[in-house]
Formats: structure tokens, sequence, C-alpha cells
DNA sequence: TTTCGGTTACACAGACCTGTGTACTTGGGC
DNA sequence: GCCCAAGTACACAGGTCTGTGTAACCGAAA
């Protein structure tokens, strides 16, 4: 079983480096030949491994599919902490906006196992906050929870146009006003 | 003078369908044999009135940077208008994000003169929030401002992906209430 | 030792891309 | 009628891309 091992580890380095690769320069700029340059192994093991490249995106995308760990924090503040989340992100160098929204920026519309995957990820934030609203007693959960998903997206946007981590702070003041109006307790 | 009307006119007809076809698909997606297909023109016609394709995407970005036509309706219902006038463009088969987002998602950020149009358009909707806001008194009239533009993008994100026009509903309530409580007198 | 899955090296097809070079046509102004 | 700017047709260089084909290699398991 170590020769499956090691597969499996040869396609989880293949799939490491396709992520870091598409994501902080662009699938179209990104060619099989680089990450496989960049692994240091052959592009015919890279097509033994995934059948094209359309599959490797589909992967990345999938592996990029992270829900938030379950807390026992009081809701209001995890909600409010996404934002601070968001903040440390776009602090990092390595940080180029949303992943989902920017494959469908550039594939297309016509992409449609793509857009699928964006939009499930994005329908899942949104419930995440909408259960959250719902243990708080907010009367339109689901409406709320789909401005928060609006902040969240829209701070991450300006940040990937601006490089400005500030917007994150911005998005969450707004997050914590629409909570306070929705009769939800909040601190700071 | 005839001759110089119609090189104009030949530049604008370049632009208008480097536009459409650069917005609908993508930048990179678009090859510049595309587009002189697409207006029936050679390919030399082209390079003679752009130097290069990254010239002509320039063109196309600097061609979208429209600023919002000065009004003399009330300030709170020229913001709240901006939100309704975004639902109307997303319900159109034709929109499909910020072109300035999905060209900074594309091209990455080490393309420079790009990303600058791109702050600047972010930072001139900015700034055209912040006046109307100065003109209504509002204490925080900056802040409040950047709140609702993040609003905004993150509506264009929410609808790119999901094709939901209500998204842009959902973030004018949010700027309602945004509103409101920086004490704005504010209607429907 | 033999066998075999995984990998490598490398060439190649076929497509597409940006950008140029060149000779030809066409139509309005003189 | 002639000129000349603008556009056309078309080939081509030189690069990139995805994906395949093939023969050799290597290390572990039988």
């Amino acid at each position: 079983m170590a020769s499956l091992q090691k597969k499996t580890d040869m396609k989880e380095r293949i799939l490491e480096t396709a992520d870091k690769l598409f994501y902080l320069q662009g699938i179209r700029a990104i060619g099989v030949d680089t990450i496989a340059a960049e692994i240091g192994i052959s592009k015919r093991t890279l097509y033994n491994h995934f059948p094209s490249k359309d599959a490797l995106i589909t992967a990345y995308l999938e592996r990029r599919f992270v829900l938030p760990q379950p807390s026992d924090k009081p809701p209001a503040e995890q909600i409010l902490a996404t934002f601070d989340s968001l903040q440390r992100r776009f602090a990092s160098k390595d940080f180029r906006g949303c992943p989902f929204v920017n494959a469908v920026a550039e594939l297309g519309a016509e992409d449609k196992s793509v857009r699928k995957i964006a939009v499930a990820f994005k329908e899942s934030r949104r419930r995440w906050f909408r259960d959250l609203l719902e243990q708080l007693g907010v009367a339109d959960a689901d409406g709320l929870a789909t401005q928060l998903a609006v902040l969240v997206d829209g701070c991450i946007a300006q940040d990937l146009v601006r490089n400005d981590p500030s917007m994150a702070r911005a998005a969450r003041e707004a997050a914590r006003v629409l909570l306070k109006e929705a009769g939800v307790k909040v601190g700071g």
C-alpha cells in the first residue's frame, strides 16, 4: 500500500501547487507545464492523475470549498469574527480575492461546473449566517443573512482591487449596525 | 474631413466590439482576431488603430469609466436609486459583473495600469457617495461611503455568481438601514 | 530475479495567440 | 485623371497552450 500512499501524496502535491498558482496568478494564466515544472515532475505524471486541465480546475475549487469550523462562541461574535478573519487574510500578500468569484469572472458563465461550485459555496456561507441568526431569534434571518453575505463579498472585491484591509473593518461596522437594528445585542 | 470622421468611427467601432467581447467572455478569452472578425475588418486595421492588445484593454476600461450623471433629486434618493439601477442591470442577460474587478481578477495584480484604473473607478464611486452624504450632513460621511461602496461591489459579485437580481434589493435594504442609523431621513 | 506500477524524458500534433511585413485595392479630394 | 490615406488579403514568425505517444527507468513486491 506504500505505492497507493505515494499516489495520493502525488495527487495532493499537484493540487497544492495548482492551488497556489491558479489562485495567485489566475487559472488561464497558468499552464499545466508550469504546474508540473514547479513540482519538478513530468507533464505526463500530471496527466496520469488528472485527465484534463478542466478536471484539475474543478478539483482546485472543490479543495477551496471549506466550511467554517463549528464554534461554541456566541453567534453574534462568530458573525463579526468573520470580518476580523477576513481583515487578517487581506493583510497577507497572498490574498487575491475569492477564488470562486475569480474563477467565474475568468472562465465566463458558460462554464457550468465551475459556476455550480461557486453558487454552492456562496449559498453555504449564506446558510451559515442564517443558522446563526436563527439561533439569535432574528425575525428575517434569511434576508439579513443575504445582506451579510453581500458585505463579505463586497469587502473582498474592494480589497482585491485596492489592497486595503480596512475594507473588512468597514464591512464589519456595517454588519454590526445591521445586527443591532435587527435586535441583536452586540458588543464591540 | 470626412476621412477623419471615418477614422474615429472605425476606432469607436473597434472599441465597441472589444467592449462587448471582453466584457461578456473575458479579456484573456478573446483574441484580436476574434474582434477583427466580428467587425469584419482585417487584423491589420485593428493594429493601425491600437498599437497592442494591452492598449486596447486599457482603452476598453477607460471607456467603461463612466461617472453617474449629476442629479437634482434628493441625495438619499440618489443613493438608494443606485441599487435600483443595479437591479435592473442584473436582470439583463448581458450583465456579467464589474469589468474592473473582473479585469483585475483575470490579469492579476502585476498589471499596474489595469489596477490603477480599477482603483480610480472604485474611489470615484466612493467619493460620489461621500459627497452626497456630506450634503445630508452625515457625521462620518467617509466611513459610510465606504460601507455603501462595499454593498455595491458585494451585490455585483453575488449576482455575477448566482445570477440573482434580488441581491441588489438586499443591498438596497442594508443601505437603507445604514442611512437611517446615520440619521438620514429616508423613504421606502 | 522477475515483474510491474509509477514515473521520466522527450518529441510531437494541432490549435491558438500577438504582432509584423507586403503587395494590393478603393474611394474621396485635388 | 491622379494622389494618397485607409483598409484589405494573406502569409508568416515565434511563442504558448493542451493533450498524446513512446521508450526507458526505477524501486518494491512476489
